[in-house]
DNA sequence: GCGATTGTTTGACAAGCATCAAACAGATGC
DNA sequence: GCATCTGTTTGATGCTTGTCAAACAATCGC
């Protein structure tokens, strides 16, 4: 059972901003307020719903990624992502929480 | 003594996405976190400091006017900027501070 | 009125981005 | 081995965006 983890930067080196451009997109938005529940995610078409083409799901899992945002492992031929909460939380309080939050409307 | 509002988009049209693009990029988030002192601020390009043209700041400040983010009040020849805070932490809970506060390294 | 000040608007340009489609790559299972 | 499955990569396309430069507009002060 091989698992390895795709490339993503250090934390350190993620800027606040980068999080930000990462972000601001509704699909992006929309898939990160899923990955807020803690859970490791499929990044299988049929579990998001977004009428997109599987390619471009795919563009925005990598810019998720690249963004400093997500973490993916893949294990066989199947890919699972996850949000890097912990990390994100603490270098940029209460970001995800006002990210995913309800708000009124 | 004349005074005029800019025209700005009603808070409960305004979308979390449409905040996040406004503020993904370094020279409109610093604005937002100088603005975030409460003051409101003159436009004039040596407020700043930023190493852009004149009329590339005038784009930013309409981008996080017409993003939600901030009001624009014009008197006599000068425009005075201020962020919308009431307004944003009423619909967007501690997503201003998340963008203020300073990390760790 | 006239020049100076403050800021916007318009036009042009290069770069970036969201999207689809098709080709590709690795893993699984028969 | 071979078809299938999961997902990425590449290429093309049209739209958006950050930037500068120049023109414009409104106000102030003399």
């Amino acid at each position: 059972m091989t698992s390895a983890e795709y490339p993503a930067p250090e934390m350190s080196e993620v800027q606040l901003v980068d999080i930000l451009r990462a972000v601001a997109d509704p699909i992006r938005l929309e898939i990160v307020r899923v990955l807020a529940d803690g859970e490791p995610h499929s990044k299988h078409e049929d579990e998001w719903g977004f009428d997109v083409h599987k390619s471009t799901l795919s563009h925005h899992f990598k810019a998720l990624r690249e963004g400093g945002v997500t973490l993916t492992t893949v294990s066989g031929r199947t890919h699972v992502i996850q949000l890097r909460r912990r990390e994100l939380d603490k270098k940029f309080p209460g970001l995800i929480d006002a990210l995913v939050t309800e708000g009124p409307s």
